[in-house]
DNA sequence: ATCAGGTGCAACCGGTCGGTTGCACCATGT
DNA sequence: ACATGGTGCAACCGACCGGTTGCACCTGAT
């Protein structure tokens, strides 16, 4: 059950740029684009949209495949659930914490 | 109510490192520490343990406060909700879209 | 066969990151 | 007064990151 660090790892790393989210964004509506499609729509080179959708697929967050002579990125959130898990946790053993905290200081001093 | 975008960044970038992720889960645990206390858990130096809280506090997971000659590091973990959030609507962006194809292909191609 | 569009590979650049070391500073206890 | 322990500041290092450019490659349409 032990979350795989290295996972999470990357999948903060690839959330934590602006860039790779936006993406996210267009591919969570949009079922599925090219890295040249993408590039189109956003104000870098598309050998830069390619460096991110091979770090977002290096996380898990997006599958490529492909059909004749292009390759089509489709999002795959799955690895989220491994982020806001860690989250999570850490949320809730913070909020025990703070119980526990509360109990004793109710408990009188 | 619009979601500070380079807050998102701040904290997804902060918790792409395995080391903060820990300092952060020592924090959910015991109450507060210094950053010598936690250098001393940690396989780095003092200093390298005080950039990460530099970052962390940046980021808003983390506040320093002064008492006597020491700084004490205690969590703060709503900022976690604007990432999370980020990542629920991700999440809902994708499901609705999953749904809106499989009701089209029921309603018979 | 040839031409165009999409992709892949590689080198390069400036900047940031994680980490180190050395040293100065300042508050505390004796 | 002084030594001690915690903190802060600064420089340095190798590695990686985001981004660019140039060019080679392959696939498909004419």
């Amino acid at each position: 059950m032990s979350m795989r660090d290295d996972r999470v790892d990357a999948v903060f790393a690839a959330l934590a740029d602006p860039t790779r989210r936006r993406l996210l964004d267009k591919l969570a509506v949009q079922p599925s684009a090219t890295a040249t499609e993408l590039a189109a729509a956003e104000p870098v080179s598309r050998q830069a949209i390619v460096k991110h959708l091979r770090s977002l697929d290096e996380a898990g967050l997006v599958m490529p495949s492909r059909t004749g002579r292009e390759v089509r990125y489709a999002i795959t959130p799955e690895p989220l659930e491994d982020a806001v898990g860690w989250m999570a946790t850490v949320g809730a053993q913070w909020d025990r914490r703070l119980a526990r905290l509360r109990g004793r200081l109710e408990a009188g001093h």
